[in-house]
RNA sequence: GGGGCCGUGGUCUAGAUUGGUUAUGAUACGCGGCUUGGGCCCGCGUGGUCGUGGGUUCAAAUCCCACCGGCCCCA
């Protein structure tokens, strides 16, 4: 055997990496673009897969938190729709309406939520009495429609999106921003747990959640420059709760408006993130946690041998199988290496080869998917092997994914270094003055927008504005995004 | 919102500028054989509304228009 160890390269997708994305989609059963309704796509046995484990994650740690599990409707009429004004602004262009013309002429418009906080917050009226009603926290994962004019993009910008949406209400502003803490601290834990990286921004004002008091964003980084934005959280205090009349009454006897959060965690984004993150050149990079088969086994089968090897790697199968997601290859009508090459298309996190010289030898030879290397061990160690292997695949992925954030990020002073940064496919991390007009200069001079500021990190300009050379008032991050 | 490029078996693609015989090749798929430590090889076979609709023409994958779908750039 040569021993030459195989390469690992990412070029294709920081070189081309619409081309990349759209190719493996397809190749690795994640979803299938080609539907003929712009904006919706198939997700197909692996994406789909994949989405159910990131659910479950997710909703594991909402539900621990106390948050409740229901289902609201589909649909809000538009008098409902357009109670918060700024949030019908923010809305109305995208919303899918259903249209029933009914037999006397009469017509009537149904929305079809682009979220649903016009749809849940009457409910929350009416359930909402007292403080110890409070602090009520709902969350449900179910698909919103966007009706994008822009182009659509499989998983980053569709028309039908999954998600998760929590809801709550609380009695005062201190424990709304408890809340927020905690709803961050949950998201953080699940993209950690998937080695997904990514900025913790508190958008500018001009670019909050229509209807919200502020907006906290989760950025996670994109091979080709662009922010891909997973999850948001957003402050809402009392606009909804005065739109929607949501009052209860405090322990003093008087009657107060709730204060609100909602929260969101896109799926299809989050899948995106993990093919865009950790993928390269040979396919999908899985993290286990995540992965629809964790370990295939090949048996290498010669002729005269091929008995003793299949005899060995089904006893093996077995010891894994209750283990981890085991699938044994024995396929016999394709050769091992093109095995090889499927499994790492799909991104399988380790690949157990048997042959006769391990059968000779007791050993199996193992090689992760992440690094590509190989190692052998004795047979009596595999469990233990292997777990230690799935754990520092984890943590690789997750630190490599943290490494390529930060030398993504380039700082800037001046807007045509910016510019070059942007084009270049870089973060921009630069001061900003606060001034709409600045903000309007740099996205017109720098071809990305301003996402914000570091929510969890307080950084502190050192220098004027990028735009107007000013005092400047905040550090902000600037990138194109999808 | 404005501009540009593109759509050919499941996938990728030649043919279009210059309209003209049976639409090219690879890959995949099916059957048989040979093989199996990184996509092997040989033989046979299946698979096409040339995105959709209309127009020009004796003749359209090819030229024109609209629509659908996709990609890129600008705002």
């Amino acid at each position: 055997m040569s021993s030459g160890q195989q390469s690992v390269t990412a070029l294709k997708k920081f070189t081309n990496f619409t081309n990349w994305f759209d190719e493996l989609l397809l190749n690795a059963k994640i979803a299938d673009n080609r539907y003929p309704v712009k904006g919706f796509i198939v997700y197909l046995e692996n994406g789909a897969y994949i989405i159910e484990k990131i659910k479950r994650l997710l909703e594991e740690k909402l539900e621990k938190t106390g948050h409740k599990l229901m289902y609201f409707p589909l649909v809000a009429t538009e008098e409902l729709f357009s109670k918060e004004a700024e949030h019908i602004k923010g809305f109305s262009r995208e919303v899918f309406k259903i249209e029933q013309r009914e037999e006397k002429g009469a017509e009537r418009i149904l929305i079809v939520r682009p979220t649903s906080e016009t749809i849940i917050y009457p409910m929350f009226k009416l359930w909402i009495r007292s403080h110890a009603d409070l602090p009520l926290k709902i969350h449900q994962s179910v698909n919103v429609y966007r009706y994008e004019t822009k182009a659509t993009r499989p998983l980053y910008r569709v028309r039908e999106i999954p998600w998760n949406e929590a809801h709550t209400a609380h009695e005062s502003p201190s424990d709304a921003e408890r809340q927020v803490k905690e709803a961050i601290e949950i998201y953080r834990e699940v993209l950690e747990e998937l080695g997904i990286s990514f900025l913790l921004l508190k958008r500018p004002d001009f670019d909050k959640f229509a209807g919200a008091v502020y907006s906290i964003a989760f950025d996670a980084w994109n091979p080709d420059g662009r922010i891909n934005q997973v999850g948001t959280v957003h402050n809402l205090g009392k606009n909804f709760s005065k739109a929607y009349d949501i009052t209860f009454e405090k322990k003093d006897g008087s009657r107060g408006l709730v204060y609100q959060l909602c929260y969101g965690f896109g799926y299809s984004r989050v899948l995106a993130a993990i093919i865009a993150q950790h993928g390269d050149d040979r396919g999908l990079v899985l993290p286990p946690i995540v992965a629809p088969t964790q370990i295939v086994l090949i048996p290498i089968l010669f002729k005269g041998q091929e008995k003793e090897v299949l005899e060995y790697s089904r006893e093996i199968y077995a010891e894994l199988k209750d283990i981890w997601r085991t699938t044994l290859d024995d396929r016999e009508d394709i050769t091992p290496g093109e095995k090889f090459y499927y499994w790492e298309m799909m991104g399988a996190p380790i690949r157990v080869e048997i042959g006769p010289r391990e059968v000779l030898e007791g050993i199996v030879t193992l090689t992760r998917r992440d690094t590509l290397e190989r190692l052998q061990c004795n047979r009596s160690e595999i469990v233990k092997e292997i777990s230690q292997l799935m754990e520092k695949i984890s943590q690789n992925l997750r630190e490599k994914s943290k490494r390529m954030l930060y030398q993504m990020i380039l700082d800037c002073r001046e807007l045509e270094e910016a510019a070059k940064a942007v084009d270049n496919k870089n973060i921009v991390r630069a001061a900003w003055c606060g001034s709409m007009d600045c903000a309007q200069k740099i996205k017109e001079h720098v071809g990305g927008e301003i996402r914000g500021e570091r929510y969890d990190v307080g950084e502190h300009p050192d220098r004027p504005c990028i735009a107007c050379g000013q005092q400047a008032k905040t550090i902000i991050y600037i990138a194109r995004a999808y």
